[in-house]
DNA sequence: GACACGACGGCAATCGTTTGCATAAATGTC
DNA sequence: GACATTTATGCAAACGATTGCCGTCGTGTC
């Protein structure tokens, strides 16, 4: 059905191996009858197979890139960038979904192999161990994780974390809350860690609340914890879940940025067109996917990379913070220590209580 | 390096063929046999070389996906679902933007094409001849656009912008605009025709203003027409260009609803977040995707297939929409709830023109 | 005019699977 | 007990390409 190299060989008058030279290896084959070749090979619609072509030279031309939820806003952009980097590289690119299920996670790595050159595991929710593990059957570069020995792509949350507390604390809060990312991300590990120490630096309190899933859904069940810690600032994991933090403080008539200002993470479309406009961590995306490719393609070549790069954000402010309420005591709540954080036991956290 | 079914034979005294035969036809082997080897096999971590297989059985159990722009926020629940429905049948799925552009789509086709087992494009930016001369040279199923003789699945825009506008009329509206999508968008002509027909049922007036861009800055563009028009509520090709249209609005002093109503079409995400939150004509996308992922691979086994499925659409009501105002001229800037405009000093200028 | 050398292009093995056919063993039938 | 029938496995030819090796020219050199 299909037209293949025996077809346009036939039809030019020469050996199936011409016609691979002719494309692979132009300086092997007569000019006169590259030209010939070439020719038959348009006229006929001729493409070579890749699959076959892979199963001899070992390379597929194909990278996988997996994420965590295609639909995070966050993704979009970084998935746009590693796409038009692999096209002009010549390289196709799998997208694959976890469903922020670790499980899934390494069985789609599992599963694509054998078929792409190498992967791109973006914010993998696997523990270091396995990420080891799989490393070893096919190159991967890491997105948003830090693994000692594999090449990976880092924003710099640390450092980010440190501008919007700094923010924070020069718009005069004292009372600030963290509202971590899930289980498992390292990127949340590291802003929580930076935003300690920030937080430590300028003496002010930092109330740490968590995990929280890293949707709408996971700021709004965070709004009645916040109310309750009587923060007057909160930085979330990302802007979905600032988004719906603010949507779940309104709920409670709490007011952003009157009452308690909120920053998020990743500068996603959705912080440009809700109201208030969300001030916000930006987080080089784009950049990450064209280096994350780049890192991958040159890995397959120069055998082990192992090259750690950390991209810098960026405070992007506009209107979901400003300076805290005047200091008369909060509404009517007192201090209502509310449920605990999440299902995770970890560490103690100091918490509820209107400090001062 | 990796292991294959050469070494599963080996190592478990049996000929390759029977290794084969152990994974895809079990009722061929000896029960003790199939044991043997699959525990071997499981052992040895063996995974089938799926591009191998595919040289031979024609079948890649990949499928192809072709967007027009990953950072759309309509695409990604249409690929989070197709990638998920994909997986449950056993395949996987790649997934290609082609920048809006009509070349980059047929060539990107073409490359996929011996490397998938069939593509979904996605609002396909070719004309109907090209899309049914690359439908010859592989499985095709469209999504957002209908071509005679090919298997598509496509939203009834129709009704839901019937619904959009009963929906405005029995608000009290009697004089509506529609902002259109691109030139050439099959949508944009369907939607316009039901809409002309709906107004027309209802006696109301219906201005139509397009082509625009489906995107915020076709909205934002747009918005000194609308308020020119005198019309009291608008319908727009997509949510995008609403979210733009209520910016544009804004920004010459027109408020949304109060002044004007507003009605999207998609339901993404974007139009729960903002402020009003946005009415709209829900496509369901995700089921778009799950519809055309099944489609395809039905398609495969049926030879052609070339059903035309539309789904149904539902109105979604929020906040962008009531009743017209007053028909006295308008302005009276008595009750204006909470402030508009944010602490951003864009190009806020209060605007006092009354718009006739 | 014989020889060596490059350039060109054919031959065939190979990649990891699947699958039609053949063979061998086991079972059933009379 | 001979023959037909089933069952389980091995054999080898594909699938569509790449590539090392080798033969055959034509040309330049002495």
């Amino acid at each position: 059905m299909a037209v293949t190299i025996r077809d346009v060989a036939r039809a030019a008058g020469v050996h199936i191996s011409t016609v691979s030279r002719a494309f692979s290896a132009p300086h092997l084959v007569h000019a006169e009858t590259r030209a010939k070749v070439l020719s038959t090979a348009e006229e006929l619609g001729y493409r070579p197979n890749r699959a076959a072509r892979a199963l001899i030279t070992g390379r597929t031309h194909n990278i996988g890139l997996i994420v965590a939820d295609i639909a995070n806003p966050f993704f979009p952009p970084l998935i746009k960038a590693a796409e038009s980097q692999a096209r002009m590289r010549d390289h196709h690119v799998f997208v694959a979904e976890t469903d922020e299920d670790p499980l899934v996670e390494a069985e789609l790595v599992q599963a694509l192999s054998k078929q792409v050159d190498g992967i791109v595991l973006c914010s993998p929710r696997l523990n270091n161990g396995a990420i080891e593990q799989l490393a070893r059957e096919v190159p991967l570069v890491l997105v948003n994780r830090r693994v000692p020995g594999l090449p990976s792509v880092t924003m710099d949350v640390a450092q980010g974390a440190g501008l919007a507390i700094d923010h924070l604390v020069a718009d005069g809060h004292r009372d600030i809350a963290l509202l971590t990312g899930p289980r498992g991300s390292w990127t949340s590990r590291e802003q929580r860690r930076a935003a300690t120490q920030a937080a430590a630096r300028s003496g002010v309190r930092l109330t740490v609340t968590g995990p929280n899933q890293p949707t709408e859904e996971g700021g709004i069940a965070a709004a009645e914890h916040v109310v309750g810690s009587g923060a007057t600032a909160v930085l979330t994991y990302n802007d979905l879940m600032a988004i719906g933090l603010i949507e779940g403080l309104d709920r409670l008539g709490t007011r952003v940025p009157a009452d308690v200002s909120v920053i998020g993470v990743d500068d996603t479309i959705l912080g440009r067109v809700t109201r208030p406009r969300l001030t916000t961590v930006a987080t080089p995306t784009a950049a990450a996917g064209r280096a994350a490719v780049d890192m991958l393609l040159q890995h397959g070549d120069d055998r082990r990379t192992t090259a750690q790069v950390s991209l810098q954000t960026e405070l992007i402010v506009r209107d979901s913070t400003s300076a805290p309420p005047p200091r008369t005591p909060p509404h009517g709540h007192a201090a209502a220590p509310p449920a605990v954080d999440g299902t995770d036991g970890a560490a103690a956290e100091p918490r509820g209580g209107a400090a001062t």
